[in-house]
DNA sequence: AGTAGCAAGCTGGTCAGACCAATTTCCTTG
DNA sequence: CAAGGAAATTGGTCTGACCAGCTTGCTACT
């Protein structure tokens, strides 16, 4: 067992919480807990510098580094946050994506007939015309296409579902975005779309819970659909290309 | 809009994509970077040694820098690993996480009774024995109940939805450990649960999955039902130690 | 006395150069 | 041609220094 690398980190957690330190307390100064820990100020501060980046202190130059004050939410939002970053994954993770959302946003549009409050339902509204408008643009279909199921998430009031479908929706961007433009340009898609939208907001707005669920799980079980043809359709378009190039070349996959 | 301070991980980033680096290829040498991007090698490396805590490199004493090779479904993990390192949040996020599986398990059970294969069945029933085994111990019977339903998942054969909750896990042992511990003291509660757990169990190994989720469904409102049962009582509780302090003392909280 | 203003000192942010330890590279040698 | 070892390369750490904001506290003016 060699564990001669030190943690730095869970030393400065152990002595925010020995000397109970809370939110917006402040640390001792770089320079001091260098010595306290044996250790250089640069070697500290490359730890220090994680901690802030993941959100549990902030800096402020001149005058030192402070817990972090979580807002409401907050823990669970860094914790999904690092999602976007994966933008490169050409993995399929699509299906397990919309499996998950067919789970969880038929209850999800119920909960939020029953819990709107009178904002929720005017931002929903905002957001379904945002979807019809944005018609041109297939990146901008898509972002106000998770802006809405997004809203109807924050309508249904639960903190960390909001975070999971953010983290959701982001994945489901970074793996298929090839495939998911390429959705909206089946003919009277768009529409569609937009019909089922506004079939989950009425619901809402309307305070039919049952109603509601029923939309968004019809909703969500079509674009799965849709999206699954895309996908074969593709598939079908990749094997003629591949068996075209076997007709010119003889090169084998880069694996 | 004072946005001096360069964003080196992402230039970083940008490096990788624009040089076409894939998983597993070496970086440039660290003084190499820094000349590069006009800037000390102490401040190149605060911004390498976070993007190797956040798992995009990692590094090899006297080798070099490298990109991560991402596991099957790795980056998932890493997105909702920060999780596990929100432990002093007192807030009641359970509430909501619960809600959130109360969406999710019924399906999960349905889908694991249809696609576990023999491993994954082998393993469920090892789990749900260790819980039965584990009644002593608190903590180790949380662990042990998550455990199993983690298993359920896995044998779901969806790869977000393993990472999904186990992040919902976490957050769920993280914000109520004290009410949860509680809860395994109610007279019977462990037989109880134990034998809601082989039901399930006994329906994914059936392959019945309307049954597993039926099950599935029961058990987690009953769960929820008596953690909110839990935290009536200790409400009741505090209440009337703040009425006895207030007897005693006229000290107003500590907000 | 009270307060506005300024200056000295802390503190985080960055830099430069050095040394150590592990790895890689390449040349020597059998 | 292969095995061994020396030299160059690279990440990990340390030291000391300087700059730019922020805090503190003293001074001087009202």
């Amino acid at each position: 067992m060699s564990e001669d690398r030190l943690d730095l980190q869970g030393k400065i957690r152990d002595l925010i919480a020995s000397r109970g330190l809370g939110a917006g307390d402040r640390l001792p100064a770089e320079r001091a807990l260098a010595v306290e820990f044996g250790v250089s100020r640069s070697r500290l501060r490359e730890d220090i510098q994680q901690l802030v980046s993941q959100g549990h202190l902030v800096s402020r130059r001149g005058g030192g580094h402070f817990v972090a004050v979580p807002e409401p939410g907050e823990p669970v939002r860094a914790a999904l946050l690092p999602l976007a970053s994966l933008a490169r994954s050409e993995a399929g993770y699509w299906h397990d994506v919309m499996e998950i959302r067919l789970s969880l946003e038929g209850d999800t549009a119920a909960h939020a007939a029953l819990r709107a409050s009178e904002e929720d339902k005017a931002r929903l509204t905002k957001l379904a015309d945002a979807f019809h408008a944005a018609s041109a643009d297939p990146a901008a279909l898509a972002h106000a296409d998770a802006a809405f199921h997004l809203g109807v998430a924050q309508a249904a009031h639960n903190v960390v579902l909001v975070q999971v479908m953010d983290g959701l929706q982001s994945l489901l961007e970074a793996s298929i975005s090839e495939s998911l433009l390429r959705l909206y340009h089946l003919p009277g898609m768009i529409d569609e779309l937009d019909a089922q939208h506004r079939a989950i907001l009425d619901a809402i707005l309307g305070g039919e819970a049952e109603t509601a669920r029923a939309a968004a799980t019809r909703h969500l079980a079509f674009v799965t659909d849709r999206l699954r043809m895309v996908e074969e359709t593709e598939a079908r378009q990749r094997r003629a290309a591949r068996a075209h190039l076997h007709m010119t070349a003889g090169k084998g996959p880069s694996a």
